[in-house]
DNA sequence: CGGGATCCGTTACGATACTG
DNA sequence: CAGTATCGTAACGGATCCCG
């Protein structure tokens, strides 16, 4: 939406936040640095379709607004500026994990392992699903690794930052899980067919899929 | 977002999200509907500054995409059609919810009780703050009353349907559940005040405060 | 009077080209 | 590599008008 004409009028928290996060791209360019930090042209060719002056005033804006910040290069060489997310930024996490639930059924399936972006299918196939009751009283720690990609996970809710020793890692690519998720496949069909593999605790296991709801 | 361009070159749920309910004005007037089914000036005058062309296209659109339906008024009168969410439209509520919670912080102070919209008042500052965790074994019905309108809470998610006689009514404005959760007013303050009164048991009482994180 | 459709000026967007 | 400049097009906001 545009930057300039907000939805003043009106008193109402969704409308202060897509004041702020509904402009087009700007979820978009949030998701890409909750991925990882990235620079003017990593976010351009991420985001096929963006025109570079739209890109350049979204960061502004977003940056404006408490979202991200720039933090000079630490590559050395020729870049100069790299994005990163603010914590105000990360806290719209939930935002976008509710966007992407309600998208799932939208998504068609994946044709090639490398069309599916390892974040969106641990965020939104494997954490999105998160079952904070079926976790009570479980404190682990999951690897999961999607191709060269690791994704920490822990049974309790923001308790992943620690890199302790995982529970139970799994091996898997991407599209499995949004297989499962739009349910073409189950865990266990999945698990029989190698296309993932887990090592770990047999408790361990039974407590991730019931957690993740997999069956 | 013009719904002529979408996000098309991405596999991701989000963008396939945002394709459907990023454009400008649709999450609002979605969110009118969740509040009660309304007709064409309705949604006119609790949208303000929305163009009456925006409105019939969004509402063509959104129809054509399965979130709302038309349905023939049963007023009678010069009424023609009431506009309606659809189960699929009513899926998007987390993301309603997800936005009004990060927005809470950016709302300024209200200044008049009739700026805050009770559903806002009950949809975000309570249901948004449901714990299931702090909800598990506990099967209780609660009736939050905001002036005359009447929100059926339950501890169990999606157990509000049945109309049984509620083990806690609360009455309020919309006002105090705004200040509780922007940190001016605790629960407790509230209620020694006498801006919050309820009736109920005091084991139910007890209960509500844990679900929703009510101090 | 409710429910839109038409027209118009302004703004934002997308594509391509260009520059420090 | 990291943007800026320019330009044509599409969408938006506001006002007005039309029809039952």
């Amino acid at each position: 939406m545009p930057a300039t004409v907000r939805y003043d009028a009106q008193y109402c928290p969704i409308a202060r936040a897509l004041d702020v996060l509904g402009d087009r791209w700007t979820l978009l360019i949030l998701r890409e640095l909750v991925i990882a930090d990235q620079r003017f042209t990593d976010l351009r060719r991420n985001l096929p379709g963006i025109a570079p002056t739209v890109l350049t005033q979204r960061l502004r804006s977003m940056a404006d607004q408490g979202l991200i910040t720039t933090r000079p290069s630490d590559g050395g060489a020729g870049a100069r500026s790299v994005y990163t997310m603010t914590a105000r930024g990360r806290e719209a996490i939930p935002v976008m994990r509710a966007l992407a639930r309600w998208g799932l059924p939208l998504l068609e399936e994946p044709t090639d392992d490398r069309d599916v972006r390892a974040w969106s299918a641990v965020n939104v196939a494997i954490a999105g699903y998160y079952d904070p009751v079926a976790a009570a009283g479980v404190d682990e720690r999951y690897l999961i690794r999607i191709g060269d990609e690791e994704f920490p996970l822990s049974s309790v809710r923001g308790g992943g930052a620690a890199r302790e020793e995982p529970d139970l890692v799994i091996d898997s690519n991407a599209r499995v899980w949004i297989d499962i998720r739009q349910d073409r496949l189950t865990f266990a069909q999945a698990r029989r067919a190698g296309l993932i593999r887990t090592r770990g605790g047999r408790s361990a296991l039974a407590n991730f899929r019931r957690i993740f709801h997999l069956n």
